[in-house]
DNA sequence: AATGAATGAGGTTTCATTCAT
DNA sequence: CATGAATGAAACCTCATTCAT
């Protein structure tokens, strides 16, 4: 019933990665919905007390589980351009599709994390968390700078506004169904995915050329 | 005490625009907090109960602020596309820029509207919201054709996704101001309005470009 | 839209009449729930305010229906009384049966009238029910006396007492099917118009035994 | 204002008495009208979320104090069956009489649970209490067959149903008081316990008759 | 007489968080 | 460290009734 005290710092990080696990397992459960603590108390097979042992309170527990979608993301980006090949935008595209599709609790968090965790969340963690993400994402664009000399740190957050954006309006729903059903919308608007391509590849070709005007 | 009776339809109508105008104010009082419906009752001045004699439920008359919002951009643009002289992605940018700037609830709305409402409100009152939504977007895009041939439901769709993606990550916000403070981000990254407007004249210029690559 | 005025006494009955109709039949649609004011007024195809008319209040109309149903009831007993051959329990049996048969909103709602609208109906409303169904029970009594001379006031109050109680205790319901499906309870108890018959005849037997002991 | 925590389970039986103890003072407070939950939580000492420990909801709160008076009666049945010296009606009467008499809250609520707690009770939970019930009415019946051999769970169902619905009819309230002063009924109608008792016996009486007739 | 727009009281339940054990 | 019992704020919506038209 009581588990095993995590005494060692190694052994609390590892209990801590099991608290995300079970919070990401129970907003997968019922996608957008989120959790209550008693739940995902239960599925980490802890008390709730417990998880106040490791995170402050709700919503850092959940900017940490978004933390640790883009610490990932921002990997795959390094790992691939760290590799001798060049890279294109459609690679790029294809890492990014490849992230998404792994971690379908990605995109339904951030949505959330961006909407509302900042604003529940003490400032100093918030801060905290931004310079982490800032540091994490300088690093992308420097891995990717070789590839795409012209990259800027506002492509990035801009593509990163798409990608969130876009997924609001087009994230699969009841309504949507419904709507496609009815066939009010052209078939192309329902596939985020390619949504998401089609306008990452025109804003990257728009800032990337070369011929910018003023 | 007790409201003068809005027994016309006209007088119904001016009513239903004063709820909406109530909950637009506690809106901005509070942003993104939502405010409850006792609160917007206070605001207009009407019992509780007199507001569930206008909409069904608290979303619904969110839902219909929110659409209150479309229906006016939607009629900015129509009305500048209407006008002799030709339009550039540069007059576009600057519609938009009017209507941020003299609508502050709208994108914070939005942000809820697509994040939250869809999901709580009735599927056949979410529906009926799409369609009536998606008409005045396909009048905006016709209207819009004559200046933009190359235009598409897509790309419209593309920079709705990028207006509010972007927004949630660039609002402002007491974090936002300590970041900037602090002198993390770089000055460029504090202002919506012009990183939107970057991000849109590169999606525009890379999805309207005549050599379209595949 | 609007229903032609009742100004002679004689269309105000039949209006009245109408809105119980009304009333019963909202009743009906939902056996045990009480239909709103606004249900009944729709149904009827008058305002709720006109309602208001008629009745003081939704439970003095409620109480006008047990009423009718009272009456109709007495007026059944005291039309077999008055009938030339004489009558045996099973007859008296057989009448109830009857009415309960063909009234089917006349036990939930007594269980209703008597549990809950005295308490929150003017006393003096009540009283006057009460005085008029005191009336009707009176004349059913002494109808009946040259059929059961021993008959008395009090045992056809223990009698409707048994009809109103059994009904609660074995009224139909989800819970009841689910018992009967589980095989819970003898087939017998499941059947209420059995176990009252059966009850009565106990009690009349019981009461109306010439070696009545001390 | 914290209450001491109820750690083992014999303190948590003891306070989901204590919480039963509450709402029946509040229930007999103001007779017939459901205490609310907040009354409940004040009387109680104890949070309104922590009713909702014990219960899971305000319908299971007072089926449980049904219960508990249903098995108080069948207890104290049992406890004079199991007397060596031999039982009458009257005996029988006498132990009913004194259950009614110590138990005020019994009635009210007994009315109240067969009409309205079942509807807005879970099935599964109704039907728990249905079974447990049943099982008490079934040893009850049991101990009471050596007095009389004929006894059968139809008559003790009749019973209950003439308590019930006999209570309903005289309970005691403002309108039986203004009915007594003006003299309007034989004052027997007036005594609910003396009316049940006769009642009961003539049911007794021809329902355990030796000359059953067709 | 008829209408129906306006009123506003009323109560249940959830759940993040605390802290005694 | 771990537990889980206790807390209590917060807000929606219904609907009987009134009364201006």
């Amino acid at each position: 019933m009581t588990q095993p005290r995590a005494i060692r710092a190694e052994d609390k990080a590892l209990r801590l990665e099991a608290i995300l696990d079970a919070a990401e397992r129970r907003w997968l459960a019922r996608p957008g919905i989120m959790p209550s603590m008693a739940e995902i108390a239960v599925e980490s097979g802890l008390a709730k007390g417990t998880l106040y042992l490791y995170f402050r309170s709700k919503e850092a527990l959940f900017l940490a589980l978004h933390e640790r979608h883009l610490r990932a993301f921002f990997g795959r980006v390094a790992e691939r351009a760290m590799q001798e090949r060049p890279m294109t935008i459609e690679d790029m595209l294809a890492v990014l599709r490849r992230f998404i599709t792994d971690t379908p609790a990605f995109l339904p968090l951030a949505s959330l994390s961006h909407g509302l965790l900042e604003r529940h969340v003490p400032l100093e963690l918030g801060f905290e968390f931004e310079q982490r993400t800032h540091a994490g994402l300088n690093a992308a664009v420097e891995a990717l700078c070789p590839h795409f000399p012209r990259i800027t740190l506002g492509l990035m957050l801009q593509s990163y506004g798409m990608i969130l954006g876009l997924w609001q309006l087009m994230r699969p729903s009841p309504l949507k169904a419904l709507m496609q059903e009815r066939a009010l919308y052209c078939p192309c608007t329902l596939d985020y995915l390619n949504m998401l391509e089609t306008a990452l590849r025109a804003l990257w070709r728009g800032a990337l050329s070369t011929e910018t005007p003023a």
